[in-house]
DNA sequence: GGACCTTTGAAGGCT
DNA sequence: AGCCTTCAAAGGTCC
């Protein structure tokens, strides 16, 4: 990678003397400092050409909520019906109180995010898509519950054949998602992508450079969208989807131990595809990936690195990671500079799946990492969580 | 048609 | 208690 390691760039996570620390479920995660690796992988992709890596364009900019309310009115919010085609996460042929909830439907109410002093609300109600159009359950939902044939009818009826099919209730949006399906618009039309993984990288460390401030806007409103899901659906919890019969991922239902994970698109990014092996290319299982699994043999030994700031210890697992896999490719993760560095740092830097307390020690220094003798599993899923997250096995990365 | 990718956060299960 | 897994959204891509 010819990109410059250095830079000088780093980035800091604004708001960190905050004198109000969100609550610790909001996973506010503590200023963080992104080495010049990350920042050069911030800068690198060509495909997201951000100045310095950072997304020139604020949040929730004025012209963006004008335009975001402009899409709703009161009225394109019917909660007992979608026909308006917004997209109501929740079935509304449900016995909702409108009178008792309409200050808790911010999705369905423009006035309520601005009520929150959020300036959110319009934004968490986009127009609705052609696969958008109908309910929470856009896709999945459809394709599980058959419902699809007619999204854009009225909903009465369909949310009678779903009631009849106990419809899937899905997942009440978490903060990440909010901010996504508010800002993936905007990513999606300054940077001309339109492929979902590639913009949810950006949004992802757009993400983490939002001021607490930002993030906790979010995290309110993943609070509210929570307490209105308990209210709608009291009996919902999370496990039932799971429990529902819906198709587990392929990935998930594989028995090569979990060990499927596209692991050159992670590892050289969109950018280096002539490093991709074969079948990643075709977005097939990673055969580099399988080779070195076979040849870790299933002992690993990461050693935990002195953690003397979260940046160097990133480097140092991404030194390690990069070791685990010269063996399959000449180019090691040493930049930082391909998705998959820079996947790895990004969730170093971030709260991840363990929301941090509001003084949350910098990664690495968390007793989580380093006070606890670390796992192969935890090592290997801090230093790639979502390959972590994507590895039911808990693959391994061989370094001795 | 469905899985996959990719992101973070929440929740539940498991150890 | 802590770790692990799954699922929320999104749309292009591949099989």
């Amino acid at each position: 990678m010819g990109l410059p390691a250095g830079g000088g760039l780093s980035l800091f996570c604004p708001g960190g003397d905050l004198g109000q620390p969100p609550p610790a479920h909001m996973g506010i995660p503590p200023p963080y400092q992104l080495d010049s690796k990350l920042a050069a992988g911030l800068a690198r992709t060509p495909i997201y050409p951000f100045p310095g890596g950072t997304y020139p364009y604020p949040m929730l900019s004025p012209e963006m909520s004008q335009v975001a309310a402009s899409w709703h009115t009161p009225s394109m919010y019917p909660i007992s019906s979608a026909a308006s085609g917004f997209r109501s996460p929740y079935p509304t042929s449900l016995p909702i109180s409108t009178s008792s909830l309409s200050s808790e439907l911010y999705r369905f109410s423009p006035t309520l995010g601005a009520g929150l002093g959020l300036g959110l609300g319009p934004a968490l109600v986009p127009p609705p898509s052609k696969t958008d159009i109908f309910t929470h359950h856009s896709r999945s939902q459809e394709k599980s519950s058959g419902s699809s044939d007619k999204p854009s009818d009225g909903t009465a009826s369909t949310n009678n054949k779903d009631q009849n099919k106990k419809p899937h209730i899905k997942k009440p949006l978490n903060a990440f998602m909010l901010y996504m399906k508010e800002m993936r618009a905007k990513v999606v039309a300054e940077c001309t992508l339109k492929e979902s993984a590639a913009i949810n990288q950006i949004l992802g460390r757009r993400w983490h450079a939002l001021g607490r401030e930002e993030q906790a806007k979010y995290y309110e409103l993943a609070r509210r969208e929570r307490q209105l899901h308990m209210q709608l659906y009291p009996d919902w919890s999370s496990r039932a989807n799971t429990q529902r019969g819906k198709k587990r991922k392929r990935k998930q239902e594989t028995t090569d131990g979990g060990n499927n994970l596209k692991k050159c698109r992670a590892r050289y990014g969109l950018d280096q595809q002539n490093q991709w092996c074969k079948p990643c290319r075709r977005k097939k299982k990673c055969v580099r990936y399988m080779e070195a699994l076979a040849a870790a043999s299933g002992t690993v030994h990461l050693q935990m690195a002195t953690p003397q700031s979260p940046c160097s210890e990133d480097e140092v697992k991404l030194e390690e990671l990069s070791d685990a896999s010269s063996d399959e490719a000449d180019t090691p993760l040493n930049s930082a500079s391909s998705p998959g560095g820079l996947s790895a740092l990004s969730s170093l830097a971030s709260p991840a799946s363990d929301p941090p307390p509001p003084a949350r020690n910098p990664v690495g220094t968390n007793p989580r990492d380093a006070n606890n003798p670390l796992s192969v599993n935890q090592l290997t899923s801090q230093s790639w969580p979502r390959a972590a997250q994507a590895r039911p096995g808990h693959e391994v990365i061989s370094v001795s």
